[in-house]
DNA sequence: TTTTTTGCAAAAGGTTTGCAACACG
DNA sequence: CGTGTTGCAAACCTTTTGCAAAAAA
């Protein structure tokens, strides 16, 4: 019952005109659980016949206002991943498996370090990624 | 007096073989304050005329070994810092000025969400950066 | 002397740009 | 209708690979 999300509203509110791209890409960015590089969204979206050359101006305009995130794995390339949760992220440098995690310490954390900065007084975003080695592969 | 840090006992307990880029990139390295792109540091050696081959491996050689690490900016590439001391970041996300900051609380809460994992018993690394628009830009 | 590292040239891969056609509002 | 968006092709830039020469241990 809650499982259609309404993709053009979520673009009127990012005051994004709603294209079939734009929704397509969207649909493919909710689906999906973990970061995914930009190669890896257009795989996804190679039915739709949607270019590449218009993946990465969206989501270098979805990234802009919001609705998706960029994360660093430590791979050389950058991944995406809709913003929809914050969450963050724990790798394994062997196998890359990846667990999600929330935390609202951080959070507080984050709050004294800007309370003590001289330079900044408030943040809009963040990014926490802990690196190791998984049971599996330790 | 503390002037002379020694290059080659750093490569040695890395156990890299000392050789001429090595220490000439380490030398770069060490005097640099915030992260920085391959490109950037290739500028700063090019009087050395080392070759650019040459530097992506030996920052991959020394990132893996620990004395680099990498540090994700949101900025379409990865920039580079030496791991001598561990440290974080804030961003200006528009007139990129970089803040660093160190915080003994974020390693306490990281422990507690390392006991939560179910799939991670311990972590060996971890990058946290800050977005944000800085007084001046504010 | 054996092994690793370097430099060069070339290839590969990913991302961006220019522009005309098209779609949205 | 005007402006913003798309698709295509080409350009661009960064990073990687192969190999022979040079340097390290």
């Amino acid at each position: 019952m809650k499982k259609n999300i309404n993709f053009k509203k979520i673009l009127r509110s990012a005051k994004l005109k709603k294209t079939t791209p734009r929704i397509a890409i969207l649909k493919v960015l909710s689906k999906t659980k973990h970061p995914e590089t930009t190669q890896e969204i257009y795989k996804k979206l190679k039915k739709t016949g949607i270019d590449l050359t218009t993946l990465y101006r969206t989501l270098a305009s979805f990234e802009k206002s919001g609705l998706v995130r960029k994360v660093d794995l430590h791979k050389d390339t950058i991944y995406y991943e809709s913003n929809l949760s914050h969450h963050h992220h724990i790798i394994c440098t062997k196998c890359n498996k990846i667990e999600d995690f929330e935390n609202l310490e951080i959070e507080k954390v984050l709050k004294q370090i800007i309370k003590k900065s001289s330079k900044f007084k408030d943040i809009k975003n963040h990014s926490l990624e802990l690196f190791g080695f998984c049971r599996g592969c330790a």
